[in-house]
DNA sequence: GAATAAATTTAGAATGGTTCTAAAAATGAC
DNA sequence: GTCATTTTTAGAACCATTCTAAATTTATTC
């Protein structure tokens, strides 16, 4: 399978790839107007699945939170700030998995997600 | 503030607390309906939030499926099966955190959800 | 226990994030 | 260059959930 690197392909990945900050469709989206791009919500949608499923950025996933993107694709958690809503890499306690418990389930892969204050709106209490 | 137990929010309550498994609102639901009540949809939807408010019964959310509610509102963690879909609990790494990392973000809460196959579907393979 | 106030339920519309559909446009293969 | 495939567009549709306003139930006060 080849890729294909379209002209809205790669302007979203290079707004992605612009960022240390984890951006949110809608800010994406801001970003792409700026460029005077005619592209349409759904290409952001359709490009940004595209470019997740090719290994290019990653998609963070928090209940609740609409997804948000990420240019490093390197195993990382996340910790979610309750003040201000960001996202924060932190190193990674994800395990590759490979096994059963005592009931039989099988285990292969572990999700972290931390809760707390970012060092910024720590700075504002 | 007193708790008010109408008859709606118990027999929410019962059917939460008739099952071991995390119930969907549908099925919540669905339960309803075979009791011959006329609750409505957002009903279910008040009853739960304010069972959950109040202690009797846990709101598990995962990214991209609809809240699941728990009748074991002890800490414990959850292997999401990716053939059946079911939540299995699991016991808890889940700590109670209260700690600074080294750029002054703060932490008070780790979320962890396991990604696998239950033991049910893994005797179907 | 009737009158009033407060809380809850109902019914259905609204919301927000995301996906779907069908047509138009762009790209690729022969 | 023609035909087939893929991508983009435009807007409708979707799903889980919340909101709004009216109706009903429950609680409080006299």
């Amino acid at each position: 399978m080849v890729l294909k690197m379209t002209k809205q392909r790669q302007l979203i990945y290079n707004i992605v790839n612009s960022t240390p900050d984890h951006l949110k469709v809608e800010e994406i989206f801001n970003e792409v107007k700026k460029n005077n791009s005619t592209m349409v919500f759904a290409t952001v949608y359709n490009s940004l699945n595209y470019l997740v499923e090719n290994g290019y950025i990653r998609r963070i996933r928090i209940p609740g939170l609409p997804d948000h993107f990420d240019r490093n694709i390197q195993p990382h958690d996340h910790l979610l700030c309750e003040k201000c809503g960001k996202l924060i890499d932190v190193p990674s306690q994800e395990e590759k998995l490979n096994f059963f418990d005592g009931k039989g389930n099988y285990y292969h892969k572990k999700q972290v997600l931390y809760y707390g204050v970012c060092y910024l709106c720590q700075k504002k209490l």
